[in-house]
DNA sequence: TATGAATGAGAATTCATTCAT
DNA sequence: TATGAATGAATTCTCATTCAT
């Protein structure tokens, strides 16, 4: 969703995609390493190799930023979670599909998940809800999954879907925040995590 | 630890305790409303009802006042879980008073359960640890009830209480940030998540 | 020159004569090692073992303090040189004592000497001319020397005795700043200074 | 030496020269003014016709102001004194220059003088010696022909260079200081100092 | 489009001075 | 008188945003 308006040739356009999608990598860098608040457009601009003001053509402000690199990323995490969903329709095997998700998610991206972890919050609560309709929609694919669960008698009917599909996303929030902010991380560790949070959800859930 | 020095009378220290606590607790109404980086001195001053400079004979800067914030309400909530768990040393009794008492908290101190929610993974990313001990100190009040668990044969074996303490955490973290950031938020919600919550660790634990 | 107006007591005065004298010593200190503008009320008071609000009870404001220094001290200095030029009338004595007197100040004095170095041309010229006035009598005490001499034949004629006055102002004050503000500071070193400014002084002023 | 990046053309080098220029000439009206604790940001940004926040593209803070300040005027003195010193060898004629070439900086351009004057010794007393070394090196070239005079036979040997230099300093700078801060001042009157002067020291050094 | 120098509003912090005790 | 906590005006400096080139 670039703003300039120049889409006369292929070429230009696929310039200014790319030039659009230069300064929303940098802001995730340099946001997951210092934090919205903390973070310098002019150090954004550098890291993207453009210059302060260019990145005023392609975003409105620093908020816009913000918001644009939420859209942006958290899209492609519902498409991911979409498409990582779709070869099946078993509530126990979507389940452990979906913790696998997240937790690859963190591991080949930690950057990201860093940046989710400590700004949707605040973003949640202090910014308009752009971030939290992608969040719904991610949760969303949660909830019914497990649905699915309890239509076919496997999860304990008596369980909100609505509340577990908070839970889950803290717990699981939580733990990759964790481990990303580990200078020593193993993905081993998180893979572990994996384990353990589907054996307890996978009991605790059983109808 | 208010600095400054006149500690000469009762009178004196007392009043001094009481101002301490008011721009603290002016501090804990700011950055939750806020968040800490959009909050601003001049405006925690006017909340506690004293002059901007005022602030500075009791606090080194903004992030001192941060800091002293986490430390002095960490501190209290470690205390105060501690004084609950006293009664008891059955396991599931004890799980369900630490949840419970999360629970309570954010419905008797929305704020500072917002504040927590929002800055404190900020704040061990990019701060010292002044926060990070005291939360180890009240995940390690969790993980020794879940030790014990354990011990007793009640809870499974194979999961590490060191991983259950996170997603504990992290579920619970979650859950009461998205209700205190609902203006409509009715305890009893908050409650149903507590029963949930613990019907769901309960069987995920059991041995 | 104390403003206080308790003079009711023998006793009382004295105390706050002895206390007024305290802030200036301890202004003095201070001005002298950070300067009048770097200079705290506070670290004034605190060297004087009074409290901040305590000096306004001596003093007007900062600059009161400083101009009541330059005052106190200058003051003293014109008598002291009057005392020491007494004993004599004869010229070349005379100009050997003033060069003797100043040098001394600064060996015996070199808080006082650094102070009116770095302080004096500054207060010359944005301040009014309350240490003007006491410069001017000072210099003017010299002043006098140098038309005995040329009275009395021994000195040149030709040199005006208001340029030389500045000139050998000038250079006592900065080879006594160098002095100063060197930490390995020898008296040798000084007495030396005087031995060739006498030198250079009695062959250049020679009628 | 202008912070600001961009030298990659011609023209954008000359206009950056030239506003570092501005800023540093804002500077030294600003600072002899009014010394340079009392001057503020705002008034040499209005003087030199550029926003506050501009003279922190080109100078890191106010001191480094000052000391840029120092660093190319003091560098300028030196460089003019050595050009005038060139054509001759001879102490006496030198002597005379370094006389004329003192005076004839505060008759040109009083504002400096003014400001050397007053924040030299400051300068020297609590900053970093940017200001001393170009200090020392002015008074090197001077000791230089003193030396060479002692050499030549025609000034006394018994007087030491060293202390003669910082005299002969100490001389000149104040009564250009007296001068330069008199609203009347007449260069004939500064004039007469060089002759006294010269007259002075030439008897007085004279072997 | 792209640049990056310039802008200036805004914020944290300091400290001389006041004033209630 | 003496105290020292409180005040708040004043100042430096930062950085998102603009705009001339």
């Amino acid at each position: 969703m670039p703003r300039p308006k120049n889409l006369d040739t292929e070429e230009g356009r696929r310039r200014r995609e790319e030039k659009y999608q230069r300064i929303l990598d940098a802001s995730l860098t340099v946001f997951s390493q210092k934090g919205f608040a903390e973070a310098k457009i002019s150090e954004v601009a550098e890291t993207a190799g453009v210059a302060d003001g260019t990145i005023y053509l392609y975003f409105k402000n620093k908020d816009d930023l913000l918001i644009s690199l939420f859209e942006e990323k958290l899209e492609a995490i519902n498409a991911g979670l979409r498409e990582a969903l779709a070869p099946t329709s078993e509530p126990l095997q979507a389940l452990a599909i979906i913790i696998k998700y997240h937790l690859d998610l963190a591991i080949h991206d930690p950057s990201l998940t860093a940046f989710i972890t400590i700004e949707l919050r605040r973003s949640a609560a202090f910014m308009k809800d752009y971030a939290k309709e992608q969040l719904a929609e991610y949760l969303g694919q949660w909830q019914r999954v497990l649905q699915q669960g309890q239509q076919d008698g496997i999860f304990n009917e008596n369980l909100s879907t609505s509340i577990m599909k908070h839970i889950l996303f803290g717990a699981l929030d939580h733990t990759c925040g964790v481990w990303v902010n580990n200078p020593n991380r193993d993905p081993a560790d998180l893979r572990e995590v994996g384990e353990q949070l589907t054996e307890l959800f996978v009991r605790g859930l059983a109808a």
